[in-house]
This record gives structure tokens, sequence and C-alpha cells, in this order.
RNA sequence: GGAUCGGUAGUUCAGUUGGUUAGAAUGCUGCCCUGUCACGGCAGAGGUCGCGGGUUCGAGUCCCGUCCGGUCCGCCA
């Protein structure tokens, strides 16, 4: 036996109990005749000491910082506890020890707060993994699972797994593909999700379906993006949208309660695509604070519901706003007061080439009363008061405003916006908010491929009255620049978004589930006959055979572990993950394969 | 594909206008120390300044290229 008890567990009241510990050594303390040694275990640190008589032997073979060595002795009270610590009332007088096999000297501290850089951790990442830290995030991580399996199992889902090795369908991200060696010149493709694997089980009548699944794709990395990643993948029949939020809201709820203790009762708060874009910028806002945007310029019939600024800043004379095709504003609560560097410093901010705007207009709403702008020479003080009423400022407020393109001005708003929320302290790390984001359009148009693509995938439904719009009215457009005319434009998809804190933690949809609506879909996206059975003939083909009507929705796991552990970066969540070119730095992979390999696949080399 | 920041001791970093022998902390090694827990004290070892080229009397420092890493944009149905 190599241990009676963890390094973690032993207390005052097991004093003079004979124990064995086993575990790596943090430190060595020596003090002449005696020597303390911290112990370290997956559960804890507990202090030994060797006495004179053992000290010889240290001598003899002195321990070093991560040996692995087994410890036998009395669990004794310590003269100098060490409140710090759980196990800090104790020590082990040690009576025997073996070294049970030696380290080389770490490249970095195994500390709390260690002296590793990022690059070095990642290629040592089995000593990154024994620091605290790590440790707990990958307990969170398995909290996380265990919870959702359970909430699920509750609800009669059925975990099945679907397989790696698929067929490419080059609709969405690249895939990963694996050559074929048993069929030469072929490849499969990892799956960038098991979407129409878990489709076809509808089909065959396992109505709730779940998976915490790898998915892989091909495409450029971020932080909070890996090449491969889990996501908690989930499919049900016989349900409409409403029954879909419902039952994951209630699993996300589960987990918080689980994960955090954090009891979530109240219903999670929705809001439309249009409401989001229009309020926030953004189609995954936080709603941790409002600060919500105001367009001086597009006349609301647009979007037909809401308040009407166009004749704002209408024939001022100030050109950039006269030019520009989107005019937003934000009122930043209680900083009238910035100084010059201070919006001159946000001037700089939004000036980044990652924001990419020519420049910020201001006015201070004082809180005298009296208003202060950056372009005095074009409006008075009634139209600023005019503007800072519609955007919603108050006394002491400051509100930014942004002039450019459409789509580039917006997103730079929703950034500002974020930005301030952060400086303001208004994005708490500690409270969470919920947001499901609905009716989302059905395509969007790819400027690049000249085509309509799906925005969240082919086999989303759109709206039920809008199917007839989908099928009267042919994909092609004309004239590429007014692609916003056409009406494929204005078709929204029975698709949700779940957000947690402006992350998109989840994201599903109703599927289309009759055979002649997905082919509508298909011939949408451009895809004529023989494309679509070549890519999707086999769903095709079981939805002939008594298709239910169904919908799903995934979560991104790893995403989530990171929200809920407070971090960043989810490659903190993930026990071996990627750098940001996609590169195991540890195993240094990808790799190349020996000429035996590419024999065996009949692949010959060559390198543009 | 693009932008940007970084690469100097095992590690984390400093290094002035281009100027003598490149520093600090920590880690490591040795010696001393019976109550430490970031132990302490003394001594010591440790450097291809990522790599290649250029400018210069002289390059860690300036220029060009390249490799590696971080972050972001594009991309990510």
């Amino acid at each position: 036996m190599y241990r009676t008890n963890t390094c973690g567990e032993l207390r005052l009241q097991d004093a003079g109990k004979t124990v064995t510990l086993a575990g790596w050594v943090q430190t060595v303390r020596k003090f002449g005749s005696i020597t303390f040694v911290d112990l370290r275990d997956r559960y804890g640190i507990t202090q030994l000491l060797f006495g004179e008589d053992l000290n010889a032997q240290l001598d003899k073979t002195p321990l070093g910082r991560e040996f692995v060595v087994q410890a036998t002795g009395i669990v004794s009270e310590r003269s100098n506890k060490n409140p710090t610590l759980p196990t800090g009332d104790i020590e082990i007088t040690v009576t025997s020890f073996v070294i049970l096999n030696q380290s080389a000297t770490p490249p970095f501290t195994i500390q709390d707060d260690t002296d590793g850089g990022d690059d070095l951790r990642m290629k040592f990442r089995f000593l990154d993994l024994r620091r605290n830290a790590l440790k707990r995030n990958l307990e969170l991580r398995y909290a996380v699972n265990r919870s959702a399996r359970n909430y699920l199992h509750e609800n009669n889902f059925l975990d099945i797994e679907t397989p790696f090795l698929i067929k490419s369908t080059p609709e969405g991200a690249r895939d990963f593909v694996v050559p074929s060696r048993m069929n030469p010149g072929q490849f499969y493709a990892l799956p960038q999700s098991p979407q129409t694997f878990k489709q076809l089980l509808m089909v065959s009548g396992y109505d709730r379906y779940y998976q915490v699944v790898k998915c892989f794709r091909d495409e450029d990395l971020r932080a909070d993006r890996q090449p491969e990643f889990t996501q908690i993948d989930c499919e049900m029949s016989f349900v409409e949208q409403e029954d879909i939020l419902n039952m994951f809201e209630g699993l996300i709820k589960r987990i918080f309660k689980d994960v955090k203790g954090i009891d979530i009762t109240e219903k999670v708060q929705r809001m439309s695509w249009e409401d989001a874009m229009w309020l926030y910028g953004n189609d995954k806002p936080d709603i941790r604070f409002d600060m919500t945007l105001c367009n001086l310029k597009k006349p609301a019939s647009v979007y037909s519901t809401k308040q009407d600024n166009a004749q704002l800043i209408k024939d001022t004379g100030f050109k950039v706003f006269d030019e520009a095709e989107t005019v937003l504003a934000i009122a930043v609560p209680g900083c009238a007061d910035y100084s010059r560097k201070q919006t001159d410093e946000l001037t700089e901010w939004v000036k980044r080439p990652q924001i990419g705007m020519k420049g910020l207009a201001f006015i201070k709403c004082n809180s005298d009363g009296s208003f202060k702008s950056s372009m005095d020479k074009f409006f008075s003080e009634e139209k600023l008061q005019a503007i800072a009423g519609a955007a919603g400022a108050k006394a002491g407020d400051l509100l930014l405003i942004l002039a450019g393109p459409e789509e580039r001005t917006r997103k730079a708003m929703s950034e500002l916006r974020l930005e301030m929320g952060e400086r303001l302290g208004l994005r708490k790390k500690d409270e969470y908010k919920l947001l499901w984001v609905l009716d989302f359009p059905l395509f969007e148009y790819s400027e690049e491929d000249n085509r309509w693509v799906a925005r969240h995938h082919p086999f989303t439904s759109p709206k039920p009255e809008q199917i007839e719009t989908m099928i009267r009215n042919s994909p092609v457009i004309e004239d590429a620049a007014h692609y916003l005319d056409h009406p494929y434009a204005g078709i929204k998809a029975n698709a949700y978004d779940m957000v947690l804190n402006g992350n998109e933690i989840g994201g599903g949809s109703i599927r289309i589930y009759q055979r002649e609506l997905q082919e509508k879909m298909f011939a949408a996206l451009g895809m004529n006959k023989e494309e679509q059975q070549h890519k999707f003939g086999f769903l095709l083909g079981a939805f002939e055979y008594g298709a239910p009507p169904h919908g799903g929705i995934a979560f991104g796991f790893d995403r989530l572990c990171a929200l809920l552990g407070g971090s960043e970066s989810i490659r903190d969540y993930i026990a071996f993950p990627k750098n940001n070119s996609g590169r195991d730095v540890m195993l240094d992979a990808p790799a190349t394969v020996d000429d035996k390999q590419l024999n065996e696949l009949q692949i010959k080399l060559e390198l543009k």
C-alpha cells in the first residue's frame, strides 16, 4: 500500500495515528538537524518533519522540488501552527521514507503565482496542471459536466455517441480532413458538430438526445476559440421554440445552482435580434448595464417600433454627420467632467485599427444644465439638448457619438459601450445576466461568394409564416449592392442564442423536417439538385421516412466553464489546449509523417 | 490574409543618445542554522542578448529579412 491518507485530510483529531503519505515535494526547509518538507498531492499539502536521525539520511539522499516521496510517521500537533493551511495544525513526524522517484529541477515554480510565462507553461503543461489554479479549473469543468448530465438524464435525454470520421460538407467552417488508406484519394472530415447525426436520431425516434462531444473547426483561433472544442449538444422531437427555451434555461439554471450555488429564479429575459442590434449594436449584448445606443440618423421606418430621431442632426452643415451613413450615440453616466486629455484618449481608442473609426464626437451634459460639445460650431445649445434628450442622457452624463458606415460604426459603438461599461465597473464579475436572443435572420448575403448563406446553418427552419416568402422568391439578386432590398433579407429564422454577460454560450434552432422545404433551402443557398444529393442525400432521404418535427441547441462547454470560472481564456479550462497557431507546443504537433505512412495513403506531397 | 506587442541568465524582467567587463529578483549549487511554512545568513556557478544579413570605428540598442509567442481584425453555418 502506497498511502493510508491523502495530503489534504489529516487534522488535529488524527494526532497519534501512524500514517503513510505519498506525494510531491513542494518545498524543503532545512534547519541544521531538522528539516521541514511540504508534501503535496491533489488534495492538499501536509508538512513532514524529519528529525535528527533521519536528517543524516537526507544528507546522503537530498530531496529536491517535485521529488515523489512516500513517508511514514506519526500525526503530531504542531508547536507552531499554520492557520493558512487546512492541515496546518498538524505535521507528520517521519519515521521512515522512500524516494519513489526523482525529479529534474522544474523550469518554473509549481505555485499559485508561478514565475513561468505562458509559452513555457504550455510546453510543460503536465507540470502546470500540478498547480492549484488549473486543478480547480478542471474540477469546475467536471462539475459543470456532471451537473449537465444529471439534468439531462433526469429529463429523459439519451447520451448517444456519433462518429468522428464523417463526410466533408463545406458549408460553414473549414473542415479538418483525414485521408483514408483503404480508399485512396478519399478523405474523411471531422465533424464541425454532430448536427446531421442528431437529426437522423430524431428520425429514428430517439426523441431526446444529448452528447458532451468534441467538435472540430479548421479556422483561425482566439483566446476563446480552439480547433477542437467541446459542446453540450442536444436535440428534441415534437417541440416548438418555447419548449426548447424552457428546457434549456432549466439546464443553465441547474448548472448555476450546482456549480456556483446561485439560484436563478426569474425567467431568462428575451430579446429579438433586431432589438439587440438596435439597442446594443450587437447580437450578443451584455445586459448587465444599459447605456443603449441611440440612432441619430436612420429614420425609424426601417425598425418600425423604434423612436424616429432622423430630424435631430439634419442640415446642420456638420459634414461628418451629414455624409455619414449612420450616426450613433451612447450616454455614459456621470462622465461629463471628462478632461480634454480623457476625451482625447477615448478618441485615440476608437481610432485604433481594431476599431477603425475616424474620430469621436461628444456632448458634455453638465450638471448645471449647460451643454458643451466637440461640434459647438454647428450645433446650438438647444440642438445639443435635443440630441442628449433623445439619447436619454441626464445631467452629468457624457454623450459619445460615432459616425460612419453602417456596419463599422455599429460594431465600433458596441465595442465602445463595452469599454465604457468596463471602465465604469458596470460589468461586475460576480453578476450573471442571461438572455435569449430570438428571431435571427435566416439568411446572410455573402458578398465574397455572391450568394445567400445560412446565418445559423442550412437545416434551420424559417418562421412558419415566412416559408411562403422563401419558396416564392428566387435567391438570385440582379444588383448585389441592394441585397438588403431582397425579400430574403427580411426572413427570420426559428433560431435562438443564449447569451451570458455578452458572450454567446449556446445556440440552436427549430429544424426543417420536410424534404421539400429542405430542398428549397439548399436551392436558396445556391445548391443544385446534384450537389444536394451528393452532400446531403442521406438526410433528404431520411426525411421521406417519417421525420418528426424537431429542434435543438448546442452549448459551448469550454466557454461556459471559462465564464463560470471567471476567466477570459478557455485554454485555462482545457487540460491540453492548442496555442493560437493551432499548435500543441508540448507534443510539437502538427508534424510531418513518415514516407511510409504517405505511401500507404498513396499521397505524394507537393507543397506550394 | 492583415494589424500590433514581445523574444536578454533555468525563470520573470531591467538595460539611458549606439560606447569599458550586460544587471536585479527568483531559482540552482555549496557551507552554517532545532520550529520554519515566501525561513534566514554567507559564498558560488549560470548569457550564441531568438536566428540571418546590413549600417557603423563600435550594435542587446538602429535598419531589413526570418522564426517563435501573445492579442486583435478578417474568418469562425
